[in-house]
DNA sequence: ATATTTTGTACAAACGTTTGCGCAAAAAAT
DNA sequence: ATTTTTTGCGCAAACGTTTGTACAAAATAT
């Protein structure tokens, strides 16, 4: 007869953290020098036979050694570890990015260590401040304000750093974003060629260059068109900000015929204005919006957007960080990639 | 005439990984055993004079020392970090979990591990003993599959462990989460109040937790009414899952009058073919789902749901989580939190 | 004045790696 | 048979903290 008995070994030796290299040494008669060597990849390097390569490897497995990072990054200075600095996780587009960057770090078996700034600079710098004694070896941010002096130095230290969505025009910290402006000129060229001349931007964070990039787009389109009924309102990428700039927009004895939001967050406060006034997208006003949600499809009236090629930024984002971070003689670039209007149906088309 | 000169030393001085614990010791004549005790709050366990202390203080500001936690770690085990790992980053329910989760967790001073497991029990695996590595303090997880025996053998150890959504329910590991059979029986016995008879439960990963007792929850509220007209499809807390099954029904000769949905991610393909199907919510067919959503009231017909507590069951994890941490003793319970049923227009009164 | 306690500080080892350098044995070249 | 080269491996220091122990000086008690 015969007894499987689970002895649990296995798990055992799993949960519980000691066995180290001096362990594996000793186990094989070898030297932690020897071991560390076989066991970080550099057994060529170091001419290691194949027999002790062998034997170092096999012991690990059997004990289960994991290497301790802390010892390592101590020892080298290298973390394996990067930072994600966003203004706002309860924001869906930066949400979406986060598990996008989060998930290609993880990837390369680097961890993220992501801090939400809440649009304060403050907080950012507190955060980044912190963050050294972490030792992390690139930073991939939206930086919130228009503070540069920090990152910058940073760059220009040598840590890989990339702004992504939010970034510094005239620095030459490397970045990957949308084109906001064309983003803004072509939802604004859809409002006009659908016959609108009254339109109504509701802007975000002001400070911020894709916000100033899509007010610029929007009103240079409107002003290229001759129309010179535009009004740009709002100041936050929330949906409070939407909801109640729409409300006062609303009230105006003159309503805009259409609105563009300058981000979902917006566009969601905007509709609960909207709805709430009893009034009717596109029959009594007409709505475009920045950013692309699953749910779009499905709201009582379609709402055509701007799409932000969220899966392409945060895959070149970590392209260019982990190129930097593998050779520093690498440059970085500065991408803007092109927006994507999708039209629905909560335009319409004004016969005048 | 005066000059401002910028410097750039306090920068400089930031962005410089380099001053130590042995630095302030030189600067101030003091021992590094000192300066450590004074740095890490130690001071008056260790009787440490005023004057020190205050010596210690200042330079430390003045030189912008930022503790080497890697170092810190080597010494005392002691790593300030936390492990994440849910099934899926790409569901908004628990990418707004993850958002809560790693501010809650930043707020103690830690750092979050965030991993998706992606629904796969090896990866789950994988992740779990990378990061034995990273000397991860605690586990907050929301388990895919059902093999506990890794989590469980973690939790005896005397590792803090939290399960929240997904959970264990014979096994003594704390937990924290929806009362996931109430959810389900308030929105059938809802259906079943408007009419209903002939109802379908599209569901997601069917080994998981939540999900076996919402199907329970269903069946049972079901069969309590003399219901026998009642189907459970579906295997995937996906948007695919949602279409496919969807579809599915559809084609039936006999279609259900309601279908309850049992995620978000299903409710959104499901609302997909019912599009593409050209039938109408709820005068075709009605539609109740679990998951809340901000976009949910602005939908063509506003969708009711079974509303998770999405941050309480945030806070309380990472309660339990902390006061685990810092008191060994502390017991983490088991907890279910009440879903609340969000009545809004996608389920119609059938009159008979 | 001496003995005891309290106060304030420092020495040195330890945490688990990595790595420059050195050295012996084996192989190859002379 | 000797010299040179190659191959294989180990010693020991270093990374920046924390902490048990020790000890002198000051304060207090006798």
């Amino acid at each position: 007869m015969i007894y499987y008995i689970c002895t649990n070994d296995c798990t055992d030796a799993m949960t519980t953290q000691k066995v180290n290299i001096t362990d594996i040494a000793q186990k094989t008669g070898l030297s932690t020098t020897t071991v560390s060597r076989v066991l970080s990849g550099k057994a060529k390097q170091y001419r290691i036979g194949k027999k002790s390569q062998q034997k170092v490897e096999e012991a690990a497995k059997e004990m289960h050694y994991v290497p301790n990072h802390f010892a390592a990054n101590l020892r080298t200075g290298k973390s394996n570890t990067v930072a994600l600095i966003l203004p706002s996780l309860s924001n869906p587009f930066f949400a979406s990015i986060a598990s996008e960057i989060n998930a290609e770090i993880r990837r390369f078996g680097y961890i993220a260590i992501i801090s939400d700034s809440d649009e304060n600079p403050d907080i950012e710098k507190m955060e980044l401040e912190q963050l050294r004694g972490r030792n992390i070896e690139g930073l991939v941010i939206a930086p919130c304000g228009d503070q540069a002096e920090y990152i910058k130095s940073l760059n220009d230290r040598g840590m890989p750093v990339i702004c992504f969505d939010r970034y510094f025009e005239d620095l030459d910290i490397p970045y990957v974003s949308t084109d906001n402006f064309m983003g803004a000129q072509i939802a604004t060229q859809h409002l006009i060629d659908k016959g609108h001349e009254s339109i109504a931007c509701i802007q975000g964070v002001r400070s911020s260059t894709p916000n100033r990039l899509r007010v610029k787009g929007f009103v240079e389109t409107m002003e290229n068109a001759g129309l010179k009924k535009h009004s740009v309102v709002g100041d936050d990428f929330t949906v409070q900000n939407g909801y109640l700039e729409t409300k006062l927009l609303l009230r105006q004895s003159k309503r805009p015929t259409a609105i563009l939001t300058l981000s979902n967050t917006i566009a969601l406060g905007c509709m609960k204005a909207i709805k709430e006034e009893g009034i009717r997208i596109p029959e009594d006003i007409s709505l475009i919006t920045f950013d692309e949600h699953p749910y779009l499809d499905y709201l009582s009236t379609p709402l055509s957007c701007v799409a932000q090629p969220v899966s392409d930024i945060s895959k070149i984002a970590i392209k260019f960080l982990f190129a930097k971070i593998n050779n520093a003689e690498f440059e970085p670039s500065q991408v803007l990639l092109r927006p994507e209007l999708k039209i629905k149906e909560s335009v319409r088309k004004l016969n005048d």
